[in-house]
DNA sequence: GATCGATGGATTGTTGACAATCGATTGTAG
DNA sequence: CTACAATCGATTGTCAACAATCCATCGATC
């Protein structure tokens, strides 16, 4: 046997795949921005194909809640509000810090090579002053942390979360945040999993989160999903 | 202003989500043993409905992981491997201690009462025998635990990963297991989210999801999802 | 003047038929 | 008897038209 793979599948992807895709694509960067309504038939004609594939796609968007439908009435991209988001960190929260503690237990060295790699190139793309690119390396460190616990169900789960977590930044373009400390924080976080040490571990990722919820949602303090007694 | 919310709104389901809802049922209880395929044709007939609300039915199911869908080829109840279901638990520990430290973070004292109400009723059914009434209450004590960290996208993970978990408890239906320690490991659960003792509460869930990993894949040993070396 | 009811426009929800694709079967040549 | 190729059946993928539903606007009545 030659390589393993010598060539990948022949990919072709369903027609609902693709435009899946591009309405999450477009949402994500805000595109389409939250709140807007989305016409079926308008947007069926403006891909070129059918309502059949197009409702295919809207419906998974709907899934993975980036789309609310109201019945009869039509498809909305979803808005974040500070509770939605507050809930968005608390579920990256819980993912990222047990794709952590899967990749500390199982003594996955080449993990932490992949996140020491990854923060490493944030710092390079931060010393080039490419603020729009530390974002996606930022992410991509994420996207990597959770791979690489090697979790086909925390990874899907985290995607979802991290087409969200995109939606947010790209609310809050132009804010100006020190390049340093956001690389310093993934360090931490990186760190913390090649030393084997859960709890530093949750402990940064959790003030990572609450970092990022802080630029997020400057008004609202601690307030957990009670807030009964003021 | 009387109540908050006199009447509920009056629900009128959409047929792919009653579709949805049954066929789900379906997989879940083994009336679909695993490999079948899903005829969209006779189905839709089955159901009385035509191919349009059915397809998103099954769609939905293709993106919950229940259903696989092979281009051109057919769509097929997912049948679980071992290296599935340890995927599941893993998948499940970290939504559950995720939601067991938010309680926890939070002081929720009425979550705490209502997971001692749950393993209480657990207890109840196991002095009456009554097996199958005992594997439900076992799933609502988790469906209480993740449900009161009040996190819609936790929950939301976390159903689906439920409907994946009775998959694995109808297929090893039949096999015993002293009803006793049942209610004491998630008693343990319960007290440790109690006590607000955040290590204890982990421990706690990992040994439960162990012990559920033993019973379900007594062949294989630890193993993560590497496995490399011997 | 305010409330209730009817009409209109637009949207989704649903349907049945058509086309493209794939795997298995069968037939044929070597 | 084996290997290849074409055909066949079945399935999904796609489409355009129809029906049901809802919200907003407008008019009538009390």
């Amino acid at each position: 046997m030659s390589s393993p793979q010598p060539f990948q599948r022949v990919n072709r992807e369903s027609t609902a795949g693709l435009i899946t895709r591009q309405l999450r694509e477009a949402i994500m960067l805000g595109r389409l921005e939250p709140g807007t309504q989305l016409s079926e038939a308008t947007l069926a004609a403006e891909f070129g194909v059918s309502r059949g594939p197009l409702r295919e796609a809207t419906q998974r968007l709907v899934q993975e809640g980036l789309v609310r439908a109201e019945p009869n009435r039509g498809l909305f991209v979803k808005e974040l509000d500070e509770h939605e988001i507050r809930d968005l960190y608390a579920a990256r929260t819980a993912i990222e810090s047990a794709a952590g503690r899967t990749i500390i237990r199982q003594h996955r060295h080449d993990a932490v090579l992949a996140l020491r790699a990854a923060y490493e190139s944030m710092q390079t793309v931060a010393e080039q002053g490419a603020l729009a690119e530390l974002s996606n390396a930022d992410l991509d460190f994420h996207e990597v942390l959770v791979s690489s616990a090697g979790s086909p169900r925390l990874q899907r789960m985290h995607q979802t979360l991290m087409v969200e977590t995109r939606m947010c930044l790209t609310a809050l373009q132009g804010t100006y945040r020190d390049p340093e400390d956001q690389v310093a924080e993934h360090r931490r976080i990186a760190e913390a999993i090649a030393a084997g040490d859960s709890e530093a571990l949750v402990d940064a990722i959790e003030e990572h989160m609450q970092e990022a919820l802080d630029r997020l949602v400057p008004g609202g303090r601690n307030a957990g999903a009670s807030a009964r007694v003021p």
